[in-house]
DNA sequence: GAAGAAAATGAACACCGTCTAATTCTTAAA
DNA sequence: TTTAAGAATTAGACGGTGTTCATTTTCTTC
């Protein structure tokens, strides 16, 4: 068949990363699958190469649409609140995460290949993400130490993926922390009171 | 055929993890087939999975192995050590997890399906490594606060993994972070100091 | 030697990602 | 209106995967 006068190539681009999204959201990044996602959504296999490319590009633009979920829930949770922003970011962090299950862990699962970089779209959302947090540190921290707030929040950021990894992975189940938000947020205030 | 007489099904056993470690070291989790083991140890793919049982049995002898390694590295790094040991646990962490790249990061990569738990013997390995850290931090505290070592230490192995899997995973990179450990090291001083 | 147990096999199955030749539909030109 | 060009879509082939299990081979024991 030719071309279907009810999708657009955009329009099929978005349903697919949507479909995949949803797929991935279902069943986890291990049991993932292009044809899969090509029989929801009434097409065949060949058609998801043709849009996408290859499965790490698809990958990529579903890990890609994660994040962007993920900066909008933080930036939700953020607006209007005035008081322990910080401590607000971070729990949005673990709720997404945890709310997101399998979408969360597939931003990690997935790698590219050795020596592939990620394409600049990709990188793009993942700094926006941290930005977010750059801005949250440099406000918790004294007028005179905001110079610090960006490898502070790098640090942060890495602490918090930590216990966030480590709540759902099970492994602090397994240690016998059964409250893994406020070991992150502990650790973080620890950090911020040292500045 | 039957029995070889020159292998026991114990050696065999561990035959089978020996050279699956050694695949993963190679190929990383992604490109890990249990195919190409049985491939490279002259045997049938058939014999495999009499031995192992599953695949997933496979892969969680072969990460128990890692484990085992990981554990051996930093009780070689402590051995003799009367100073800075937290710091060198810590710089044994981010040794073990570059120079072993893929076989570490198998070990989070790789998960049991939703209802399944690991076995005893996997969970001991993973608290034995624990154990070495709590150890660590309890003789890095004031000693009227040693009671809090366990969960400071279960909250600074977050903090510390946190930080070596953004260093190995390009993120840190990507942020411009370039010395990964001393953030780690430096959040870790702030927790100790809070104490 | 024969019999029984143990070990090892490899073909069969249902998936997977990837590629490409062939097909179908749309569009624009003649 | 017909037709040619071009874009979109398909389906099948290929080589790979994990998994199962009836069958074959080997070893041990009597």
């Amino acid at each position: 068949m030719g071309r279907r006068s009810d999708h657009t190539r955009e329009e099929l681009h978005a349903m697919i990363v949507r479909e995949g999204h949803r797929q991935l959201s279902e069943v986890g990044f291990a049991r993932f699958s292009a044809r899969e996602v090509a029989k929801r959504i009434g097409y065949s296999i060949g058609t998801i190469y043709n849009v996408m490319g290859s499965l790490d590009a698809l990958m990529l633009a579903i890990n890609g649409h994660t994040l962007d979920l993920w900066r909008a829930a933080l930036e939700d949770r953020l607006a209007g609140q005035s008081e322990n922003r910080l401590a607000q970011a971070i729990a949005a962090y673990f709720d997404f995460a945890s709310h997101h299950r399998h979408a969360w862990t597939a931003l990690y699962d997935f790698r590219l290949p050795e020596n592939e970089v990620p394409p600049p779209d990709y990188t793009a959302r993942v700094t926006a993400i941290t930005d977010v947090v750059v801005r949250e540190v440099a406000a918790a921290l004294p007028p005179a130490r905001r110079a610090e707030a960006q490898p502070l929040a790098r640090s942060l950021l890495a602490t918090v993926h930590g216990h966030c990894f480590f709540a759902l992975n099970g492994t602090f189940r397994l240690l016998g922390e059964t409250d893994p938000l406020a070991a992150a947020l502990a650790r973080v205030e620890d950090a911020i009171s040292a500045h």
